[in-house]
DNA sequence: GTCGCATTGTCAAGAGGCTTAACTGATGGG
DNA sequence: CCCATCAGTTAAGCCTCTTGACAATGCGAC
């Protein structure tokens, strides 16, 4: 049983948190002042450091949100749909990929912007699921994912396999080591392509680079391939086919 | 004829950039403090205001630089090689965007890193060259350089056409208007989804997301995904061959 | 019912950054 | 040789984040 105090504390915290993201998202920058939090909410600055060990502290927590957030997403799309159709769950990731990127571009910037610069001065987001850096923690969620995907689907024999390429020797080692769950190389390499690329699309999409065709374009250009990668990686159709406007390779 | 004090102005301008760079690079973020640079220089942080419009002014002009830095890397390399070799270019031209990337993580992260943040408070880095914020403008370049790429080769008659694939409607229409001088709707979907991925690969590579492997896989990697992408886009195979050690799709 | 104490919040103040204003010294062109 | 222009400095203002001292609140125990 939790307290009373506790639980108004944990609902200052929220609130807190959701008058930043407020903020971030009226004023179109993650760059928010602390003092303008704290006014949003009627509050002196200092205030806030009772709940946050400052600034920094307060992004931090916020990355870590969305960081959850991707992840269950991603595993809720993933789990909707049964093991056998490795088609559909790769689309299903994929899909959640993008809308998690698209629902909110704070939190995209959040995790995938700032890590870059360094958001104020300090920068020490190494909390509570963020290994090396938010981005780090980001893009090892995602590669695992791809990697879970691939070997249900050869458990589940659902997966073509590769056609047997010729990988140059220094790939051959790297892929052998015991990181790789049972993968073989051609497929390792395939999923790091696989998700350079829809890391690619997705941050030129969330940015606007991709702009210049009408909005109704991006999701069909976003499927085309996404289906292309599924051919790449030896993924079958999903069961219940390619959305209708998918643009076949 | 520049007089000497046009002179000596340009060689001081030339050296705080410079100073920044490398307090930039030592300190491993791009959040730099005007007063460092200054005092990196021995000076104090106002005189810097008779070079530069403050501190974005600065960062600002370091964006451009380069940016203007990406484009002759990217001119040359696809300069280099004859019209006719447009697989070639192609491999010189991803080669040319990923050493540029790698060469200086700063210089990458002031041009998409920052651009997502808003790089302090005003964030108007619009200035010469810069469209609408400095991601914008090095994305357009980067698909111009894609569209130049196979325009050429399709005068020059070099390109296998690609195979016809059913685009849907809004597709078809979008990628019709004049912004397309003459490439196939087709050829542009492969082109869009070729820079995505290119651009993801070099993005993940630059923020060390690609550190699991050893530092030797990650140009085969590179390389195998060019050859990839490259037959996405009816390119032939470069006149040289391609590199040893580039793993077939 | 009331006391004690943890919690929450405010105010005041310091530190450090950017930026402007006023001022001084140097320099190079005429 | 002169003086207008430029380069650079100091001083000061402003705005943040952050800390510390202090007041008020209210929960829970006795």
């Amino acid at each position: 049983m939790q307290t009373r105090r506790e639980a108004t504390r944990e609902a200052t915290i929220r609130e807190i948190k959701q008058t930043a993201l407020a903020r971030m998202r009226s004023e179109g920058t993650v760059d928010v002042r602390l003092s303008d939090v704290a006014r949003d909410m009627r509050m002196s600055a200092p205030g806030l450091y009772r709940y946050f060990d400052g600034r920094d502290g307060l992004l931090t927590a916020l990355i870590v949100d969305t960081l959850t957030d991707l992840a269950v997403r991603v595993e809720k799309a993933r789990g909707a749909l049964p093991v056998t159709d490795s088609g559909g769950r790769f689309l299903a990731v994929a899909q959640a990929y993008r809308e998690w990127a698209l629902s909110d571009r704070e939190g995209f910037t959040l995790v995938f912007g700032p890590a870059l610069a360094g958001f104020s001065k300090g920068h020490q987001a190494h909390a509570d699921g963020v290994a090396e850096g938010p981005d780090k923690a980001a893009a090892l969620r995602a590669m695992e994912g791809l990697r879970a995907l691939t070997r249900e689907a050869d458990e589940a024999g659902t997966r073509r396999p590769l056609p047997l390429t010729t990988l140059p020797p220094v790939l051959l080692e790297a892929f052998a080591d015991e990181v790789h769950h049972g993968a073989d190389p051609a497929t390792e390499l395939a999923m790091c392509h696989a998700w350079a690329s829809l890391h690619g699309f997705v941050t030129l999409e969330a940015y606007g680079n991709l702009d210049w065709h009408g909005p109704d374009c991006r999701e069909p250009m976003f499927l085309g391939l996404v289906r292309l990668l599924a051919g790449v990686m030896g993924l079958p159709e999903p069961a219940g086919g390619w959305p209708p406007g998918t643009p076949a390779p």
